[in-house]
DNA sequence: AGATAATACATTGTGCGCAATATTATTTCG
DNA sequence: CGAAATAATATTGCGCACAATGTATTATCT
């Protein structure tokens, strides 16, 4: 019927953005933005990583994470340093301040939980139906999930 | 844990732009981005409409719709009036080619679907998962749902 | 070794999203 | 009625996303 609540993309769409729009009061407290915090995330999973393995994993193009990441750097919270053996990587590592801000963000996820008023099971759903589908339209991208 | 697998809000994140960029080709046909192809789809369903009612509807404030519809307004799909019994209010409606427009985008959620490779099943799943987490972060806002 | 291709990242340009603020029009209230 | 409050849209500025292109650097292949 080509109507709005018909499609499933609409509702994924508006949810996602209000979900990082309930993330924003906690993460401005850290000055950071829900991209950032992601690539912050991935880092504090596994350091350092090139620019192509946070591209890999969060789904990222050059041309969004070079800016970013510049931003990142200037906050004295990531260095940017060429690898010297293959002068096109350019590596990715926490600084101290980088590392340290793990402690402040790691209460985020609950207090997101509790201010959208959504269970830990409603939450758990939507993550798995969301992963099911992306793994089928991603053919292999996530495949570096060696994290669990 | 703090770890990108286990936030609902990655998936759904990725998940998200995995589709519209699903979206993308078939959009580019039609030379419209998905935002505005949401916009088109709302006031497919009911016209005219105010910027207010379809950032209700949309989830989106005119900072984000305004520029938007001055592009509709450039390439002719909809006109931008303001009402003379209040003129505060802009009111949106179809050109005779937006109307047109309609035929040409009927086929794409099929197409998409296809482009994906997922089942009408998955689809209506994760539409009801993120609807039922929509309607309860959003009290009320989705409420000018006469559309069925 | 030298040309060609491939790789990794950077740059440019466009269009969102959203906060903050501005502008204009209407309501409300004394 | 006139001032203050409210409402609807517009504007500005910043940070993504993404396509397209550019720039080094490394790998490949005669």
């Amino acid at each position: 019927m080509l109507q709005l609540d018909n499609q499933a993309c609409f509702p994924l769409y508006a949810l996602s953005r209000e979900i990082i729009n309930h993330y924003r009061p906690l993460l401005d407290e850290l000055d950071l933005t829900y991209p950032q915090y992601l690539v912050m995330m991935v880092l504090w999973e596994s350091q350092p990583q090139t620019v192509n393995q946070l591209g890999g994993r969060l789904l990222l193009d050059s041309g969004t994470l070079t800016p970013l990441l510049k931003r990142l750097e200037q906050k004295g919270l990531i260095s940017r340093t060429r690898r010297s053996s293959d002068e096109r990587v350019v590596e990715i590592s926490l600084t101290i301040d980088g590392v340290d801000l793990k402690s402040s963000a790691i209460d985020i996820p609950g207090k997101v939980m509790q201010s959208m008023n959504v269970t830990l099971e409603e939450l758990t759903e939507l993550r798995n139906v969301a992963r099911k589908l992306l793994a089928k339209t991603n053919r292999g991208c996530t495949s570096a999930g060696k994290t669990e």
